[in-house]
This record gives structure tokens, C-alpha cells and sequence, in this order.
DNA sequence: TAGCCTTGACTTGTATACATGAGGACAAAG
DNA sequence: CTTTGTCCTCATGTATACAAGTCAAGGCTA
């Protein structure tokens, strides 16, 4: 909570805390969220609560109720693996799209940047994960400003948002770090190929392997799953499942 | 504007004018939308003004201001071409979900219903280019739901609800009756082929399908704009285009 | 007893007054 | 002449009172 008062508007604070209680399952999904409950729980007018819903509304997170109001969206795992296989799909254009249309050489080499460092993390004995997760994120939305397709970039931003769809997403699954890294070796060599694939204007390949990418996310999100509470418990990324 | 009046609530009616307005090309792309200017202007207070504005920047018509408010969102005919290709990338998603997970017999039938209609409209003398809107807007409509992908049906809603993505956009050109009738016969065999496809399980094909289905809304959009204005007078999804 | 209507509690919709904060104009100092 | 600081203005943010719509429970009538 420390910071949450440096944000500037009541509504900002209201939003990003009722994210932050619907994301962690606060509320189960199909929960109705009425304005004077929360407005009185979180202190403040009706306002800014409406406000924060309607931004709640719009990132996916609420439904609108037919006759006015929002319910919390409920994700089942069918869900949460359509999502990830979405990304993969809007990720594989992107990388089609930069392969088709060509990339700067100045992007590139932001690029190969990105993955020469990916590579330094390996070489160290205690892996770390916060600095993978960050250059994770900073390629897949390099790999996403390629494709040169505003549109785009904004839809994946938007799948991005939900948490369970996001690359680094899973990452902070503490229990089985010496398995997920030999995983991340892999992801990186995709990373790799992928990069190739744009440069040397292969668009199906690149199409293809961004959305082989996005199945690692999913076969974790399977993994987890199939096995009981006990591993699910560290991963904050599931918490909003709904069963 | 008759039946403007229905609707119930003034937000409604403030959404509806404003969106028909912003799609009517009334505000420039990058115009700020001021809340008592808009206000005075519907004859009601600003509260329901903020609630469309919110609604609209949902819909992806408008933008947020970093400081606040709302800015109308441009549309360059590039961000008309990459939703369309994006509407084609999620529509083949689609389609190859549906091949992979295999449809209903009832969901066939219905699918080949709506096809047999279209055929029937080829039969008669002049073309009724409204019936054929609508059956086809129904045929879209029904693919995304084969997907049996809650998720995806979701997304491309959502792409679907600006107008010049729309499957059916472009049909109201009543400039080039003939041509266009020739076009959408061929549409249709994709249609024909894209369920053929999908229920034979060929998946790669049916999403190859629905992507070369989209193209041919590219090149139309593509075609009026290589021509000058008189062309583009009859056709009102492209109003809003910025240039 | 079944179906409909009434009524009331509760929730969202709307108006409005006031607070806050961002950005520009203008003046003074370097 | 440039730069910096202050003040002023205007748009959005917020609170609150009131309006209106929705839903369900209970009672009334056929």
C-alpha cells in the first residue's frame, strides 16, 4: 500500500486498489460491485468509485450488469489458455507483420540488445529471475512496436493488461525455479530465432514461432492446474481463477 | 433522430449522438472533446457527457488525454487497412478454433442455412444489397461463435464495432452496384469453402480462408481510396477517416 | 391456487456546487 | 533577451442531494 498516496486523484487510487482486490480474488467472479458499498469502504464519494469502475470495465476486468451496475468477470482455466493462445496469435502477427514490412536496423539492434542481456543472466550461478522478467517484458513489447501497426500494438497492450496473459506472467513461481529456468533457456532460443526469422524476412516463420512462444505460457498454466493448490498457491497470476 | 427518444437513460442518448456524430467525420481526428461545451450543447449536465465520453474511449473512438479528458482518435487510412487485416487474423483464429475443436451439427446446419440464403439472393434480378448485409453480418457473426472461445468472440466484437471493420462495411456504395455484386459472389465461395474447410477439421486452410476473406474488404477500402473524393462520398464508414 | 398488481426498498442516473490542478500569460530578475 | 516565478483561468475531479428505474415480496383478485 505504501505510495498509494502519491497518486494524485481519488479515482487513480480507487482503481488501482479494486485491480488489485479483483486480481488477488478478492471477489469471486459474478460478484456484483454496488457504488455505495465500495465508497463507503474506500472512503470517499460515489464519483470517483463510478469513475474507477468504468476504467475497470473497459481493461476486461468487469462486465456491465444488463440494467446497469458492474459484476466482477469471472475466468474459468479455459480462459485464462484462450487468452494466452490470443496473444500468441497477435504476437505472431506482430512478428509477421515486422518480417514482412522490415524493420529499422536501429530496432534491431534494440533487439539484439535486449537479448544479449537475456543471455548475461544465464551465465551467473543464482539466477536472476526479477531482471529475466523485466527484459522478457521490454522484448515482447519491442517485438510488438516492429510490427509498425499502431492497432496492433494497442490490442496486445490491451490482452497484455490481464495478468495471466502477460509474458512474464508465471514467473514468480518459486517452487520449481531450477526447472523453470532450463525452460527459459528454450524461450530465449526462440527469442533468438524469432529475431532471425524478422530479419531475414521470413514472415510465417516468425508467425510461427512467436505463437510456439506463447505455447510455453499455456503448457505452464496446464502444468500448474493439473496439479493441486499446494503449487498454485505462490502464483499470483492465478489468483482471480474462478473454480 | 427519431426514436432517439426511446432510449432511457440521458448517457444513452448523449453515447448514441456522440458516437453517430464522431463516426460522421463532425470532429476532426485529435479535437479535444470539452465536457461543458458537450453539456450545453445535448442540453443535459456534464455527468452523463463524462459517462459516453468514458463509454466512447471503451469503444476505442476517443482517446485519453494524459491530463485528463478526451481527444478524438485519428484514423489514418493505414489504421483502416491494419484493422482490417487484424479483423482477418482473428476471424482465421476463429475458424481454425472451430476446425480444431470440431462445431455442432446444429451449429452447421445453422451455417449452412444462412449460406443458402445468400445463395437465394443471387437468383433474383436485382440484387438486394440490404438482405445481403445483413445475412453476411449474421455469418460473421456465427463463425466467431464456432470458435467455442468465450475470449476470442470477445475481441473481435470489439474490433467489429468500428464501422470500417466491420464485415459488412462498404456495401452501401451504391456507385458500383455491379462490381460489388461480382465480388461478393466470390465472397461468398469463401464462405462456402471456409465452412467446407471447417468441417473436414482442416484447420490451417479454414484460418487461411478467413484471412484471404478479409482482404478482399482491403482491397475495396484500398480501391476507393486510390480514387478521388466523389467515390468516397457514397460510402459512410469512411467519414471518420482523418486525411 | 395461479396470476397479476402494488408497493417499497435499494441501486443507479442526474444535476449542481465546490475543489483541485494543469497550463499559459505576464512581469521581474538575471 | 532569456529565464523563472507567480498568478489567473479554465477544465476536470469530487461530494452530495435528489430523481428515476428495477426487482422482488406480498397481497389481492379471478
Amino acid at each position: 500500500m505504501a505510495g498509494l498516496e502519491r497518486t494524485s486523484t481519488h479515482a487513480q487510487r480507487a482503481l488501482i486498489t479494486l485491480r488489485k482486490r479483483i486480481l488477488g480474488g478478492a471477489y469471486p467472479g459474478g460478484t456484483r460491485l454496488f457504488e455505495v458499498a465500495l465508497a463507503e469502504d474506500l472512503g470517499i464519494s460515489r464519483t470517483p468509485v463510478r469513475d474507477a469502475l468504468q476504467r475497470l470495465g473497459a481493461e476486461g476486468l468487469l462486465d456491465r450488469a444488463p440494467a446497469g451496475g458492474f459484476v466482477v468477470r469471472g475466468f474459468a482455466v479455459r480462459d485464462v489458455v484462450d487468452t494466452i493462445e490470443l496473444r500468441g496469435v497477435l504476437e505472431g502477427t506482430a512478428a509477421r507483420l515486422a518480417a514482412e514490412r522490415g524493420v529499422s536496423a536501429d530496432q534491431l539492434a534494440q533487439a539484439r540488445s535486449i537479448l544479449h542481456q537475456i543471455d548475461a543472466l544465464f551465465l551467473v550461478q543464482s539466477f536472476d529471475m526479477e531482471a529475466y522478467s523485466n527484459f522478457n517484458t521490454q522484448f515482447h513489447h519491442l517485438l510488438a512496436q516492429l510490427s509498425q501497426s499502431a492497432v496492433l500494438i494497442r490490442e496486445i497492450d490491451r490482452i497484455t493488461a490481464l495478468p495471466f496473459a502477460s509474458p512474464s506472467a508465471f514467473l514468480d513461481d518459486q517452487s520449481r525455479q531450477a526447472e523453470l529456468v532450463k525452460t527459459l533457456s528454450a524461450a530465449q532460443g526462440q527469442h533468438r530465432a524469432l529475431i532471425e526469422a524478422i530479419e531475414a524476412r521470413e514472415g510465417f516463420r516468425a508467425e510461427s514461432l512467436a505463437r510456439e512462444h506463447a505455447r510455453a505460457a499455456r503448457r505452464n498454466v496446464e502444468f500448474l492446474l493439473s496439479h493441486e493448490a499446494a503449487l498454485r498457491e505462490g502464483v499470483q497470476s492465478l489468483a482471480i481463477l474462478s473454480s
